[in-house]
DNA sequence: CGGACTCCTGAACAAATGGACAACAAGTGA
DNA sequence: TCACTTGTTGTCCATTTGTTCAGGAGTCCG
């Protein structure tokens, strides 16, 4: 969206197109390792920001030379934008729409789920996004002011709708979904923290459906709602 | 606590203590500079992280050669170190402790007003502790298991004891501990996002007061209390 | 003033940084 | 096999990094 991650394959695939590909399949080896060294990328930027993380740090974590992790993503710039392309894809595929017609309920518990899940699945996407905003966020700015704003208001508009129908008590919707935002996003984050305090090594699936569980009572009744079966 | 800050300006004082000091005050250069060092400090590793950060960049925030601020903090380490501990004396001077007796509304609501207070107050300490949470707290990871395992282990005893007296309803209480923690710390942490998709230039004070009550009204009715007078 | 501190800073340095490049190796369809 | 595209990597470079250090300036009290 914001960056071009799609010229850089484009490179590969200028040519392709006309022959029928069957076996011929260029691009193959850039796929493979285009992967390997963004998911290299994903855990240094997550664990040093921006700044802090050296091409020579992924590309030992990845495997390769750093001339070769170069020859890939030509710049440190461009890298980062194409690894929060991915997130962004990854993300969007996640959280379908809602609409007034919903049980506020359902749809809320639901929204709550999927967010711990993403905590779960992908807490170096979280912490990377973290990192990012916290830093002024220099690479999404134009991502916040335009997507996601849009998604909030979007969200919101419905959940105001259910608060009009009478169908939930009248909290501040926009507030709401921050809420939901920062309780969920917290266990990917602060990972760290809550271990320590919990004298835990790390994280098991039971931790998150327990997390997902308390959330979801607490919101859904702070919004004045029952609990869906 | 971690950290010999102390050390650092006991060179300073080490002699003053035999002179009766009235005007004599070796020092007050020092402390002057050392603060301002340690609030560009803070700026820059909240901007960039601890790699992230470079001498030279808070020398320049500060105004001074970096030379000089060398000559304060003898490295980096200590530098990030000396803050943390600053910080940390800052927040322990807010959070009270709470007792059995407490109302629990009461309690709670104060907590969360003193955190959200905190976030408009010190937005860039809670940024810095977000940053090193996420980097995987290499210099707080001992306060974490010592420190505020033990803080928290204290506040949810009472707030376990209150759900024992039928003073609440039963919700997990480290749960909630995190809960707070997180929506709260989220308006410091994500002020650009937030800030984006409200579509707003800064915050403005009742921002803050508007996100305390619609936080202190939700988990409160999530467990199951009244909002106090 | 003198002497004893405290404070300041330019210069120097080895190590690390992002990036350019040219030579070389592999893969591919004909 | 050939011609050509795609992939690989060692080497080089200007800058920036954290840190050291030696000498100089400023401040203070008797």
């Amino acid at each position: 969206m914001t960056n071009n991650s799609a010229a850089e394959s484009a490179i590969a695939v200028k040519k392709d197109s006309k022959e029928k590909g069957r076996t011929y399949r260029p691009g193959r080896i850039r796929e493979r390792n285009r992967e390997r060294i963004l998911i290299a990328a994903e855990e240094e930027f997550a664990l040093n920001g921006y700044k802090g993380t050296t091409i020579q740090n992924i590309a030992e974590r990845a495997g390769l030379p750093k001339s070769n992790v170069l020859y890939y993503f030509s710049n440190k710039k461009r890298m980062y934008g194409a690894m929060f392309d991915d997130i962004l894809a990854r993300w969007n595929k996640v959280f379908t729409e809602i609409s007034p017609e919903d049980d506020p309920a359902e749809a809320l518990a639901t929204f709550i789920r999927n967010k711990v899940e993403m905590s779960r699945k992908y807490p170096l996407a979280s912490r990377l996004f973290a990192m990012e905003i916290i830093q002024g966020a220099p690479f999404l700015l134009d991502h916040l002011r335009t997507n996601m704003r849009e998604w909030v208001r979007g969200r919101a508009e419905v959940i105001q709708s259910w608060i009009d129908d009478g169908r939930m008590a009248p909290v501040d919707p926009v507030q709401l979904i921050f809420l939901i935002w920062s309780s969920t996003q917290h266990y990917a984050d602060f990972q760290v923290q809550i271990l320590m305090v919990e004298n835990k090594a790390e994280y098991e699936k039971r931790d998150f459906d327990h997390a997902a569980d308390f959330l979801t009572a607490m919101i859904l009744r702070g919004c004045g709602l029952e609990e869906p079966k």
